[in-house]
RNA sequence: GGAGAGGUGGCUGAGUGGUCGAAAGCACCGCACUCGAAAUGCGGCGUACGGGCAACCGUACCGUGGGUUCGAAUCCCACCCUCUCCGCCA
């Protein structure tokens, strides 16, 4: 989130941050709130202060005195407690409201409602030709009998995956040799839970918003998340970190849970937008200087370009828009790779900045 | 699942009804001493909101939320979290 005090002094560019990111909030009712509920914590405070005053009076009372102090401090109590009421409804709903207040977006990213308006800024790699019809990965897998994708359904439902002979190794290795890549460039590698708490989705910025995307384990009060970014960035939240330790780099490893609510009919076909599967994230916090935010951005970027080459898959860089970035996000590059059997790219990896307005959260 | 212990400032840790935003130590900052550093001595040192040019003043904050009281870190209730032991376990 932005912090009030920003969000006052950039009004005109917080206005247009909401209309770039198609949200729905009304910021006049916001600072409203907030208005109304500094005038009441004032009147709080007033009350509070005679009561404080009358109080210090009590010790050295007479007895009559005292029970005259008593009856006006207890009635200034009561209204200060009654105001306090009014005020939590306000901050409740100023709080809800403050989580909905998107980060300022990218100068250079695309305006527009969704993926429509990203823009291909590069094309790497060189699409192979062949001299015969490829055959898309689901066709592969059964030739080669590396998975047991119509079994495995009756066992885990739609949109799971077992995969099995080398393919199975292939996924293990890969993730393997991406952690190595990406620890050789002075990441730390960590391995993290994909099971979290209600209060670090909120702190990632999922939640609120995206429940119903969002595996939940009711009994325990826990949720799975779907990507290894929620447990990373509630791994360091609360701490005030020394800027000579600065900057934390990780390298991710996660099991990654996704309902896929609303991509019926989407993608039903093999492994595309699977319900669960492992994925490695770079994470990186680094000090609040957006010229060094954007030479990680870009070192990001280039980590996951340079796996891609040493894997020899062509791909193309997009700058996305506005409207498919995300509430918290300043910019994003996504990563599309060759698809042959498609003859199309589709999304593989993402790299984004999110500045302050995660740390704030 | 059963039993117990505990959550206080950046850290350790005192504090069981007002003189407590909170001892002491560590860390940190300033000054003195020193050629310099270390050691030592003296002083300072939480956060948020509101008011004030400022000095400063007011309010709130001792896990969270309620309650008792003129007054709560301290008493009562509920909840959350952490740790220990026992049991169980793919």
């Amino acid at each position: 989130m932005l912090g009030i005090d920003f969000i006052k002094a950039n009004r005109d560019a917080v206005e247009r941050a909401i209309e770039a990111k198609n949200v729905a909030l009304d910021l006049e009712a916001l600072l409203g709130l907030d208005g109304e509920a500094r005038a009441l914590k004032t009147r709080i405070d007033e009350l509070r202060a005679a009561r404080n005053a009358i109080s210090a009076r009590f010790k050295d009372a007479s007895a009559d005195e005292k029970a005259e102090l008593g009856r006006s401090a207890k009635e200034a109590g009561a209204q200060a407690s009654e105001l306090e009421g009014e005020l939590g409804a306000k901050q409740g709903a100023l709080d809800a409201l403050m989580l909905k207040v998107p980060n300022i977006p990218f100068d250079g990213a695309p305006v527009g409602p969704d993926e429509s308006a990203n823009v291909v800024v590069r094309t790497e790699g060189e699409v192979r030709t062949f001299d015969f019809e490829p055959l898309d990965h689901v066709a592969l897998i059964e030739k080669n009998d590396w998975a047991d994708l119509s079994r495995i359904t009756q066992v885990s439902g739609s949109r799971t995956y077992c995969l099995k002979g080398r393919l199975a190794l292939l996924e293990i290795k890969l993730m393997g040799w991406a952690l190595e890549k990406i620890a050789a460039a002075g990441f730390t590698p960590i391995t993290v839970p994909a099971i979290a708490r209600e209060q670090a989705f909120l702190n990632q910025g999922q939640f609120p918003g995206h429940e119903e995307e969002t595996y939940q384990l009711p009994n325990d009060d826990l949720w799975l998340a779907g990507t290894a970014e929620v447990a990373l960035t509630s791994l360091h939240s609360g701490e005030i970190t020394e800027s000579d330790r600065l900057p934390i780099l990780y390298a991710g490893f996660s099991p990654c849970f996704r309902r896929e609510a609303g991509s019926a009919g989407k993608d039903v076909r093999g492994l595309l937008r699977v319900h669960q599967f492992v994925k490695v994230e770079q994470y990186v916090i680094c000090e609040a200087d957006e010229a060094v935010s954007a030479q990680w951005h870009a070192r990001l970027l280039g980590l996951a370009e340079q796996l891609l080459g040493d894997l020899e898959i062509p791909y193309q860089v997009l700058e996305t828009s506005t409207g498919d970035m995300g509430l918290g996000k300043y910019r994003m590059n996504d990563i599309e790779s060759w698809v042959p059997s498609l003859q199309k790219y589709r999304e593989t990896h993402s790299c984004s900045t999110l500045h302050d307005w995660q740390s704030r959260r």
